[in-house]
DNA sequence: CAAATATCAGATTTACTGAGATCG
DNA sequence: CCGATCTCAGTACATCTGATATTT
């Protein structure tokens, strides 16, 4: 084991490349990528948002909320429309397809979390993530 | 706090991301890059390598090495000659130079480990670290 | 001829930036 | 005129792939 092998910032980024690989692998077998994912789960409680709204719960770019949603209306997952009270915006919503879509994006993204968690017992787990929780970037 | 913050998957890129970042920035303000260092580091014991060990020692891609190597020769870190045992390597080997790069940039990376972990007590250091080491790839 | 090595050009992914058009 | 919103084009970074020339 060499020395990079063993530095933290190292441990990170493999493991954080590792479960990557895992979850975007899940998702691709079911055709999704991770920010339409993440996009519906951001209106998956069914209120509609603004692009700027979603990129914001999301955490994207304005730049990849606009594509990505581009892909959702065409699978016929969200609904965009120019914003009646302020034609700036557009408003984007959830339809049934997409209520649909997410339930079943959400149950592959959990069996991945449970994959990824899989070598570890539970107290390392609530460790880990205890610590992760604690690592995480100012905002 | 929403679904997104709280997965594992996103927990782990988020901190990875922090550390790269930390751990970037300070070799940055040391006119590095990261994979300078780790290529002086698998060159750090001394012994000669051809560019093939190096990528596999440092985890580098064969283009990556080739590039890199370009930038330390011209900072006359390392020394590059074909060999003479085997036309179709370069044989590589680090320089007094490299070998004062090398230890200025460790001391650099070994105080961002330090940076980046400081939000944890000891005990939850050490938890993260063995998580960590369970959680890497294949490989 | 098959395999290995180094190099070059370019693709890919994720995230971000700048500029234009529209509107409040 | 200023600021917010959306869209388009392009940048930046790390990583990897394909093609080529050379040598074993």
């Amino acid at each position: 084991m060499s020395a990079l092998n063993d530095l933290p910032t190292w441990l990170l980024s493999q493991a954080s490349h590792r479960a990557h690989g895992i979850l975007s692998e899940r998702l691709a077998e079911a055709g999704a990528r991770g920010y339409e994912y993440r996009i519906l789960e951001a209106l998956s409680e069914g209120a509609p948002l603004s692009q700027v709204a979603i990129g914001s719960a999301a955490r994207l770019d304005r730049r990849d909320v606009t594509v990505t949603l581009t892909a959702l209306v065409e699978q016929g997952a969200v609904d965009r429309q120019p914003d009646p009270a302020d034609a700036r915006r557009n408003v984007v919503q959830i339809t049934e397809t997409g209520h649909a879509r997410f339930a079943s994006l959400a149950a592959i993204v959990a069996a991945a979390q449970t994959e990824v968690l899989a070598p570890l017992d539970q107290e390392l787990q609530n460790s880990l993530l205890q610590a992760l929780r604690l690592l995480q970037p100012e905002k």
